[in-house]
DNA sequence: CTCCGGCGTCTACGTTGTAGACGAACGTGT
DNA sequence: ACACGTTCGTCTACAACGTAGACGCCGGAG
């Protein structure tokens, strides 16, 4: 039946960084939280793919901006979670989160 | 070169665990302490195919326990996080918890 | 105009998540 | 002892997720 839509862990990442950034987040503010707060670098295709799985699955949406006067190329969007993907975060982190309470000393001593 | 050996969530969670079974764990109290903690059920194919991959990316490693006097059906293994494991372990739960930051409210207020 | 660099899209593939079929080992009732 | 249900590890196959890099559009610098 899988009713359990479960995220995945880049998928997490990115909903987050989204909320992060205030719910209105530009696509490349999102990537560039992420690569700072993980540490890591992020490809442009894992990332637009993510997006658009997000996105197909209602976790996301977003919004054309209104372009300034001057000419913009291509689309400028501003991504936002949908109730649905805060619902389908909140399960993640609760889940891990109870698995892991207890543990952060035993996570530490590891070199 | 994928020098990066990112965990998946449900690994995370086998990991975890076995850590909260005090790194001595049998399978079956493993995958019991995940279905209580994550509230969902989860299949055998699942959680053994994930144990496998684990050990062969030597996070994880088993020791046959001494069989008592009686005779036992199968293996009876013990299970444990290596240190390997558990720095990846604590490298992703640190990228999320970081993203996470002053994300409780937004996440709580979702239904 | 031609080159360059940024950025979104597309494509293809490796990795992880998952269910269910299968089969060995045991206990039970008869 | 035999047939049967149970239990649990293994195997198989596929869906979903993670990822890199090629491509192409657009605007700016020369």
């Amino acid at each position: 039946m899988t009713r359990r839509s479960f995220l995945g862990e880049f998928e997490q990442m990115v909903m987050l960084a989204i909320l992060q950034q205030g719910d209105r987040a530009f696509a490349l503010e999102v990537r560039r939280e992420i690569e700072r707060s993980a540490d890591r670098s992020v490809s442009r295709g894992a990332f637009y793919t993510t997006l658009e799985r997000l996105e197909r699955k209602g976790m996301v949406t977003w919004a054309e901006e209104v372009p300034r006067d001057e000419a913009r190329s291509g689309p400028l969007r501003r991504f936002a979670v949908t109730d649905s993907g805060r619902r389908a975060l909140r399960d993640s982190w609760n889940a891990v989160r109870t698995l892991a309470r207890g543990l952060d000393d035993v996570l530490e001593e590891a070199q």
